[in-house]
RNA sequence: GCCGGAGUGGCGGAACUGGCAGACGCGUUGGACUCAAAAUCCAAUGGUGCUUAGCAUCAUGAGGGUUCGACCCCCUCCUCCGGCACCA
């Protein structure tokens, strides 16, 4: 049994390294200005009870990074916590009957383990959960400075209400328009106040700053926010409404050029002024039945694009501001109420909607904007809309301009004559933060019969989430039933009030929670102002690309908001943003709903961490989807296998040795053996590296490091023409390279080779270019671009000499004979390239 | 429809700034060790052809272009993935 104690064993090298760098505190980072800070963080997490090898991906990559910087001396903040509130924990709740605190902790407890068994090197002293008062305290703090300052409002809304249930449903709980628990009932549309965040207010900044994240922030994900946010240049019409002075339609148009082209007016089934319009015209009841069929259609948002074009004539006309024209208005199933103003100008010609529409309903098509090239277009040949810029045509003062020039000129006409303005509109809305659920913050307010509306103040925070509640999924809001909770007395004038029973959506609780990490424990102020000055941008934020959008732009609001308050000084929280790719298994990504997750602690036990993490990095570039296969974890295991066998074989020899430093390298005397290995790590070393700092291919890393392994294998015995020293620096620097992939390993290796004291403080080598350059190169030699030969050439030759060298290479000269040398290229250190005729 | 991204051996992928396409790993095949197996080690491994120690030739989704030279740049097209989707 004896023999078995060279072999790697994973399980006791991880255990032993994991408990010597907790009571060391190895990870622990406090803000020191003497020092430069490095702030790398994943994305909070859910605890949803399993870690598979998809978070492991994401957790593997930072704690590389988070170990990588600290071995180049920077004081790295590296934390993790849990977006414990939401929904499963409440569905949780209701089906198992387990209350959610409690289900949501032994999840956080399980999955803490699981981070623990892979020794990432978080600062554990700054968890944060945020179902907890000491953190959503803070929520409601935020809410109640966004409420003084009206960046939060009350105002009537739609929820999805379900018939049978007698409940509000969450987005996620509707599929396909029917309810999760009845699936043939059909979720309703209803009106409630709920409460929203004026996010609106910041839609230009939060555009305009996307210049500041342009470096580190991937431009899909700048793509995806820009055309959330929507913003288009346009102008309001109005439209006034024949006999019917009282009532003037408006209209959004990016196009106000194509208006003498307008055809009829359209408008939302949902616009408020139709009940006027209609009101006395001539079958008013079938007409309201359409409308109503309309409306239901209207809700249906993911069918919205393919459907057909539905309309309805109101009876009423409306006069075209610009050439007094009378014109139909219609009502159109396409038309959004809540864009622009709801109502649009039909323009057959430019539009193609609008041309489908007219088509359908025999409109006139009237040609406004001719074409600049090609054949020009006619009114009756059209067979779709022309939607390019151009140059007006019958279009009154405005004939021959072409389509900029007569934008701006029609819309100043129009401001000038009072009926039209130019506007911005956006695509963005406020965000509604109510959630007619249970685990979840409560939103600090109090509603009385005599003063309406009253904050809780600050002194009285937490408003604490009630215990007891009982979990049906029927009824009302949950919170609504805590009689306890509900029945309170009013702040100002201590009648009695009834408390608001909306918790807050969880996107509130992760919009901030990064500064809370720098200052985790602090039961009077969100954190220290100062704290987050030293640590703030977040240096290298990452997570997956589902988060593109919501997450992402909520918390850069989040940040312009408290910036607003005084409580920091930056615009952008996050400097750099890397979106990891899925891992999947089986060509879908890991999930439970799927059933085809690969367990993190599975992983653990039958690799050991190291070889877990070390696949995850390997198998794949880390911003791409990777499909897991077992035998390639293999692979890696093997790795380390041979990595420990070749240092264990070395150990003995020279645990006693001091190992050379590669800055005292005495090449004169090196011996060729030395003089190759050394190069080769340095030659590692630098591109290793880089692929850390900008590159971020640590597939391409780990297989270098596979090289020079293999290198160094291929040279054994090593103690044969190479002193032990330069030996022992020569393994030295392989354990130190691999020490952010595999540190538990390296760890283990390096105290094997004599060294005593923890890796986490030995810095990240020097590459030296002397050490790495090659004194020959094999070159290439083309003729007319196709490989003909090599020759050997020494470096420091000039031009002339190798394309001298490359001629007299008896192949490249037997193939050249008889032939006229147009020109020679020669990319030094690279290539020849002979070109003949 | 619009906007992104990607297409390279049997597989995952590499090729840094336009310069030897296929590094590294997996798999497969052959060999060594073994009574045997596993593990380990060694070797071979894109296709085709040939006068087969080698050499030629084709090959990075398809077609074209620029260049001495293209996986890389440009044009046209195809396929897949992702996002938004009647946003006026």
């Amino acid at each position: 049994m004896n023999d078995k104690l060279g072999e790697y064993d994973p399980q006791r090298i991880e255990a032993k390294w994991q408990k010597i760098w907790e009571e060391q505190g190895a990870f622990n980072a406090d803000a020191d200005p003497q020092r430069r800070k490095y702030y790398v963080l994943e994305m909070l997490p859910y605890p949803s009870g399993t870690l598979h090898m998809g978070h492991m991906r994401n957790y593997s990559i930072g704690d590389a990074v988070a170990r990588f910087k600290r071995m180049r001396g920077l004081n790295v903040l590296h934390p993790i916590g849990w977006d414990s509130f939401g929904l499963p924990a409440e569905n949780a709740a209701i089906k198992n009957g387990i209350p959610p605190r409690q289900w949501t902790n032994s999840n956080i407890q399980q999955m803490k383990a699981v981070c623990k068994r892979f020794g990432f090197s978080y600062d554990w002293r700054r968890e944060i959960s945020t179902c907890e008062p000491e953190y959503y305290r803070w929520n409601q703090w935020f809410f109640l400075r966004m409420l003084e300052r009206n960046l939060a409002y009350r105002k009537r809304s739609k929820v999805n209400w379900c018939p049978q249930c007698q409940t509000v449903l969450a987005n996620e709980q509707v599929v396909d328009g029917c309810c999760w628990r009845h699936e043939t009932t059909a979720v309703e549309a209803k009106e409630i106040e709920q409460w929203f965040l004026r996010i609106t207010k910041y839609s230009d900044e939060l555009l305009d700053d996307m210049a500041e994240l342009q470096a580190g922030w991937p431009e899909r994900v700048l793509v995806m926010q820009k055309n959330w946010i929507g913003k288009s240049f346009g102008a309001r019409v109005r439209f006034a409404v024949a006999d019917l002075p009282a009532i003037a339609i408006e209209v959004f148009t990016t196009r106000i050029d194509t208006i003498y082209g307008v055809s009829a007016v359209l408008l939302s089934p949902h616009h408020p002024n139709l009940p006027e319009l209609i009101a006395g015209m001539p079958g008013n009841n079938a007409t309201q039945e359409r409308l109503d069929s309309m409306r239901k259609v209207n809700l249906r948002a993911a069918d919205l694009a393919t459907a057909e074009k539905v309309g309805l004539f109101t009876g009423r006309f409306a006069l075209n501001p610009f050439s007094g024209e009378r014109v139909p208005i219609w009502v159109a199933n396409f038309v959004l109420a809540e864009y622009g103003t709801g109502a649009v100008m039909c323009v057959p010609a430019h539009d193609q909607r609008d041309f489908e529409f007219a088509e359908k309903y025999r409109l006139p098509l009237k040609l406004v904007v001719q074409s600049l090239h090609g054949a020009s277009l006619r009114a009756d040949q059209m067979e779709s809309a022309y939607t390019e810029y151009g140059r007006s045509v019958a279009s009154g003062p405005y004939t021959g301009l072409d389509s900029a020039a007569a934008i701006e000129k029609m819309t100043a006409d129009a401001e000038a004559k009072g009926f039209g303005k130019a506007e911005t509109t956006y695509r963005l809305k406020d965000w509604g933060i109510s959630r007619q659920r249970y685990w979840g913050t409560p939103i600090p307010v109090v509603y009385c019969e005599k003063c309406g509306m009253v904050p809780v103040p600050d002194n009285q925070l937490p408003v604490k989430l009630p215990e007891n509640v009982a979990l049906t999924g029927e009824g009302q809001s949950p919170l609504a039933s805590a009689a306890d909770f509900v029945n309170t007395k009013c702040l100002k004038c201590s009648a009695a009030a009834r408390r608001e029973t909306d918790t807050m959506d969880t996107f509130v609780d992760s919009s901030w929670y990064f500064y809370r990490y720098t200052d985790a424990h602090n039961d009077h102020a969100p954190y220290d102002s100062a704290k987050v000055e030293y640590w703030f941008p977040i240096d290298q934020y990452i997570g997956g690309i589902e988060h593109a959008i919501l997450h992402l732009i909520y918390s850069r609001f989040f940040t312009k908001v408290m910036r607003d308050l005084g409580l920091i000084r930056h615009n952008e929280p996050v400097r750099r943003l890397f979106s990891q790719g899925m891992v999947q298994k089986g060509g879908r990504a890991m999930s439970k709903s799927h059933g085809n997750v690969v367990g993190a602690d599975e992983m653990a036990q039958k690799y050991g961490c190291d070889t877990a993490r070390m696949y995850t990095l390997f198998a794949a570039p880390p911003a791409k989807d990777l499909e897991w296969s077992e035998e390639g974890i293999e692979g890696c295991a093997r790795f380390l296998n041979k990595l420990y066998r070749l240092v264990d074989h070395h150990a003995e020899n020279l645990r006693n040795v001091n190992s050379v430093l590669s800055e005292t390298v005495d090449l004169a005397h090196a011996t060729s053996k030395e003089k190759l290995l050394l190069r080769k790590a340095h030659q590692t070393l630098k591109r290793v590296t880089s692929d850390f700092e900008v590159r971020w291919h640590f597939n391409s890393s780990i297989a270098l490091l596979m090289e020079y392994y293999n290198e160094i294998h291929s040279q054994e015995p090593l103690e044969r023409d190479a002193r032990p020293e330069v030996v022992k620096r020569i393994i030295e620097l392989l354990v130190l390279m691999l020490t952010p992939v595999v540190p538990h390993i390296c760890e283990e290796l390096w105290q094997m080779l004599g060294n005593s004291g923890g890796l986490n403080r030995v810095r990240w080598p020097e590459s030296r270019d002397d050490l790495s350059k090659e004194d020959q190169f094999e070159i290439p030699v083309q003729i007319n671009g196709r490989l003909r030969g090599k020759i050997l050439v020494d470096d420091g030759l000039t031009d002339d000499e190798v394309s001298e060298r490359a001629n007299r290479d008896p192949r490249i000269a037997q193939l050249l004979q008889g032939k006229t040398i147009v020109k020679i290229i020669v990319v030094p250190r690279k290539l020849v390239n002979i070109v003949i005729r």
